[in-house]
DNA sequence: CGTCTCGGTGAGACTAAGTATCACTTGGAG
DNA sequence: CTCCAAGTGATACTTAGTCTCACCGAGACG
């Protein structure tokens, strides 16, 4: 089953349809690397600007596609093998996501609850830095 | 010193000129509660839009202000009593901002650069929840 | 078969949160 | 006092998205 199936499915489990400008932005999403804004997927044609945008919030909503945000707060889109809640690492060099398995600071805010008085509910959480082949090409650059 | 005299020094200390414009929107400012946006700030005149916005910007490299990310996505700002690094619980009923002391998320950062091969350098943390005061008094409700 | 309905669509107007431009003003060093 | 870089503000522009509303079309119903 291609990733475009397996998407049409499950927007037909919820009671969507799967109609052909939905089809398009689905396939122009499968086409991004990392990750996108929308205004990549304008340039793919296909759907109108509002359903562009209509169809990556229907998509976000059901879990398909997963929001980061960047370290210039601005906000991406990813497609997202993990239906469910994670976090990223962005590589601030070259744009590489990894995405973490799961939630790294589940601890970290049971702990909290009982310090603030808070009953920590949502959290947003991105992480920035470089990834290993960065690293080891400015390494070597540096070397010379 | 009144806060206002403060954050003045510290501009002209990094060499900048406190005007009237900005002294108005440093005003406007001490008188916000929790957070509050550019648009609140614009409704107090003293200085044009441009200068509020450059002005904030200003504020928020200096470590003046923060910028706290509501859970709609939207960016807000608030007075910073800690110059340095740190995070927020905002309640999402009633607004009430908790700084947190230090960064609480230090040791979990160690822990992913080996296990993740990023070099992670900076990340974005927001928690949300409910502070004491609402969950007492929707616990009141509860009770009729 | 007709036709009704309702989810979906697209053009385009609108909004929010800023940035850019550029002529003008002004604080303060010399 | 003079001069100029820093600062200002009106206004145009941009980015990222929502709203409006007439229209389309797939399927339920008769
Ligand atoms: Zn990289
Ligand atoms: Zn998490
Ligand atoms: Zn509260
Ligand atoms: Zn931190």
């Amino acid at each position: 089953m291609s990733d475009l199936e397996a998407i049409s499915l499950k927007l037909e489990a919820r009671g969507h349809r799967v109609t052909p400008s939905r089809r398009a932005v689905i396939a122009a999403i499968l086409q991004q690397s990392e990750h996108f804004t929308v205004d990549d997927l304008l340039s793919y044609q296909g759907a109108g600007r509002a359903t562009v945008f209509r169809t990556i919030r229907l998509l976000t909503e059901i879990g398909v596609v997963c929001r980061v945000l960047m370290e210039d707060a601005s906000l991406h889109y990813r497609v997202s093998e993990r239906g469910k809640h994670h976090h990223h690492v962005v590589c601030s060099d070259c744009g590489r996501v990894q995405d973490l398995d799961q939630c790294v600071i589940a601890d970290v805010m049971r702990e909290l609850s009982s310090a603030t008085g808070f009953e920590i509910e949502g959290h947003w959480l991105e992480l920035y830095g470089k990834c290993s082949q960065c690293r080891s090409r400015s390494r070597a650059v540096l070397a010379g």
